[in-house]
DNA sequence: GTCTATAATTCGATAGAC
DNA sequence: GTCTATCGAATTATAGAC
């Protein structure tokens, strides 16, 4: 069944008004008014789809990494296998889970408990598959902040030399970082 | 003049509590009445002295990196040296310039600014003098990335792992990182 | 210098008509 | 299913008494 019903489509309409307004503003300075203005609805109906500003906020900060299968990743290219994935996700359209966590996470609990789950639950359990499990907590937490930091530098802050970096320069700059840091030294 | 009016005194009560403040909770969530019940004082005076919430940011807003001179400095143990001022800086008592201004850096623009110019103005020098400063942008851009992503995973979001590491520990894991950054690959 | 009182907005959320 | 109208709370900032 395809059939979408007029509600549905409202429905996604505030949910996507929702994702760019926090990944751009983050969740104190998007209000519920701006997100029915730009999804060309009322305000009352936010509420009514998704019960509180909290709620729409939780339905729009699905993050998805979607790492690589940790089965049989090659040891020696798990670093470049690693930035070339977050790139991917980062530059290309899509997903902006990410972005609109980041941005709020640091003012919101919810935001910053959600980063620290999707880390922790997505990157150790890949960093696991290639070292001693024993270690890989301390592994994950630094290839995260690596990761983040990037982000944080290209995405948020938008430092001039960092955005200016290609791609490919990312990969073979990082990558090195990422892979000493995932294999532990 | 060692002469403190009591002017000065209630001035400086303002920017002490802001600066918890700013740095707990971030500029949004931080109100004008806040500051002022933390400060035993009216919330009239903060605007009477600061003029306005976003001039009491800005001065609660000052970043001093105080990195050592870049004059001088050994090549070879530049990495190092970043950590471990780094580390004396953020968990050392002090200072909580950075951390103000990275809860507020994803929501206000003038935070973000701010980071951007400091760590352009002030990591810059130091990686230019150890280099070819042709490429000092893109290099001081990849330290300041790895710096801001441990602050973030350590002091804002409390990633468990990486709050675990000890400062030794991170000197071992994080300083090779900076040092590679910092020469150039 | 410090506080009381309040203006002027803006926000999230609700009730109910259509 | 959508909108009008509005409530109640919270915010920044000001005016003026003490």
């Amino acid at each position: 069944m395809k059939t979408k019903t007029k509600s549905d489509r409202t429905r996604d309409a505030i949910l996507a008004a929702a994702e760019q307004l926090f990944a751009q503003r983050g969740y104190e300075r998007t209000t519920v008014r701006d997100v029915a203005e730009r999804a060309h609805i009322d305000p009352a109906l936010v509420i009514r789809y998704f019960g509180s500003k909290d709620g729409l906020f939780a339905q729009a900060a699905t993050i998805r990494l979607e790492l690589p299968s940790a089965i049989g990743v090659d040891p020696s290219g798990v670093g470049r296998a690693l930035i070339e994935h977050f790139l991917e996700l980062w530059d290309g359209p899509g997903t902006r889970g990410l972005a609109v966590l980041l941005r709020s996470a640091a003012s919101n609990d919810f935001a910053a408990a959600k980063i620290r789950e999707a880390f922790l639950a997505q990157v150790m359990p890949m960093i696991a598959a290639v070292g001693d499990p024993a270690t890989a907590g301390r592994r994950a937490g630094l290839v995260s902040s690596q990761l983040l930091g990037l982000a944080m530098c290209r995405y948020v802050l938008a430092l001039p030399p960092v955005v200016a970096l290609s791609p490919e320069e990312l990969i073979a700059l990082v990558g090195p970082t990422l892979q000493r840091y995932a294999m532990g030294s």
